[in-house]
DNA sequence: TTGTAGGCGTTATCAT
DNA sequence: ATGATAACGCCTACAA
């Protein structure tokens, strides 16, 4: 049988009220009762029933956590983060994917909020629009966007800009001035913000932007990679370097082709990815790469929204982190 | 503000406990009332509030899983099967990890049960004892572990031993006698029946078993994988295969350290992985090793949980799956 | 310092 | 077919 207040309060001789403030540490009770009280919970197990508990406070203690895709490594990072840091904390982690969903993430944020499950949410997405983006701010439900910018809503990012045009910058640094780039167009704001960080290096170095050398691919899949360095490797003049803000498993891709083809990395071609997952360190010439702080980001949110929560922070926040770029063997 | 059952009644002109069968589907109604209800339900944008709900009837609608540790891309693999079809389930998941917790899995289990929060509870462990899963039968919450087979509680599993001995069969088929074998010990069950496997098919084979030729591992990274190599290439008699149990990182380990020390691949030591990682495609040469259907685990373990929580399955279930042997370059 | 009483939003059991 | 009413277990004024 499940255990209660009351349970607790008939055989302490006092009423449930008193056992509440008890297990609540509330002030004003005396030591006799609070110790008496304290040892009948213990010695009847009790655990308080949290949903009870949640509908006399209006809160779920719960956070929810929107994520595109659970077979990204980077959002799996991100969650890590928010997991670890979230382990001091009293709030339980509702997982919620919206791959294959019907509803969108602005839908189910809706829905969640309004059913009264979660007290705040987190939302690990670069494919939501601007737009969508308002029904989070709309509700009266504290949220937090990781990995994109995002004017009215609290939000935590990596300088996308500077992490690519740092990369390029490395590139030319090592005499290239033919460089291809990789993007993914789906995946919207930080894919244009990495183009643009390229763009911009190659400006500061006075060499010409060539849209020809722009390649766009669907996915950050090693097959991806493959099939657009044949693309690549057709054009002419040849082009002595690649950078991949797609993503690390299509520079893998691309690195495994242009070995097939002869090419020699980083002599013949230079390759620099995007992300750093574990893959990474394996692949063979080791791929130098644009590191995100993902566990950070993880950690910053998880901070970020249980403070909106419990009313210490107020007002929009934006955190920016840095991108680390890490050199390996293909750059 | 948010609106309730009482506000659209008030509207509708009927009480809360009409407008609660409508919302729920009961039979009963008028077909008048019925779609009166649901039109200003549909206007006032209503969703119950499932904390409420859950006080009223004694369910949170909320499926805990419990891992050891988000890092591990085994477990998050069966978290994505166990979400990928949770999509069509009206239960949430909760997601707890242990790691660096001061409290143990059957804690945890049991604290979660006794609060509520959870109907149900998938775990995905291979280290817990025995003695601790006892603890998850006592409680009448539903329970199912994941990835360890377990006499007395719902669980899915992988055929270990069957999967060890096709890996060592197809080393032994391909005229190899001296087959060191890399386990984690700590990792406790699983690894034995992988070591039994291991064992079966050397007798099967007669070739004797040389303890001398296992090593112990304490995690699935690459850097051990390095180390343990150093140490098997000492052995004399050279050895000319390993077989890791201990998963494909450290498979990778031992394929980068014995290329580093001038062995060819499989030539001079075949190497064969367990798990089928996706950097085991990415290591050169690609690696051969033991696919564990992860997404599949999830699936049947979310379905079973399900089936327990709503009654439809009672006693206890056991799923063997089968792994599946990939044949790559490593042997 | 403790008890009383009402409410949180639903569901469920009886009546009607 | 619908309404009253009492749970569910806990919290929180307010009263004593």
């Amino acid at each position: 049988m499940t255990v209660t207040l009351k349970d607790i309060a008939e055989r302490a001789g006092v009423t449930s009220a008193t056992v509440s403030m008890v297990i609540n540490n509330k002030p004003n009770i005396s030591d006799a009762t609070r110790k008496k009280v304290l040892k009948i919970a213990k010695e009847l197990n009790y655990y308080p029933n949290v949903i009870a508990r949640g509908l006399a406070t209006k809160k779920s203690n719960s956070i929810g956590v929107i994520v595109p895709n659970l077979a990204s490594s980077f959002v799996v990072r991100v969650l890590q983060g928010i997991k670890s840091t979230n382990r001091d904390i009293e709030y339980t982690v509702q997982l919620f994917d919206t791959v294959g969903q019907n509803e969108s993430e602005s839908q189910l944020f809706q829905r969640m909020a309004r059913e009264r499950r979660i007290d705040g949410v987190i939302l690990i997405s670069s494919t939501v629009t601007e737009e969508d983006l308002n029904i989070f701010r709309d509700e009266s439900v504290p949220s937090i966007v990781v990995a994109r910018k995002c004017e009215n809503l609290d939000s935590v990012y990596v300088n996308n800009e500077q992490g690519a045009a740092e990369a390029t910058d490395y590139l030319i640094s090592k005499g290239h001035t033919s460089i291809a780039c990789v993007i993914s167009r789906k995946h919207g704001l930080p894919t244009e913000e990495r183009l643009q960080g390229y763009k911009n290096s190659l400006m500061r170095h006075n060499i010409a932007f060539n849209p020809e050398l722009v390649f766009d691919v669907d996915d950050d899949t090693m097959p991806n990679g493959e099939e657009v360095f044949r693309k690549i490797h057709q054009v002419k003049p040849a082009v002595t370097s690649v950078f991949v803000p797609a993503g690390d498993m299509v520079a893998i891709g691309i690195i495994k082709e242009a070995k097939k083809e002869g090419l020699r990395i980083p002599q013949d071609c230079a390759v620099v990815g995007y992300d750093d997952i574990p893959a990474a360190e394996v692949v063979e010439p080791s791929l130098t790469t644009v590191r995100q702080p993902k566990l950070e980001m993880g950690d910053y949110a998880i901070n970020m929204i249980v403070d909106k929560i419990e009313g210490r922070e107020s007002g929009i926040k934006h955190k920016e982190l840095p991108t680390k770029f890490i050199i390996r063997e293909s750059a």
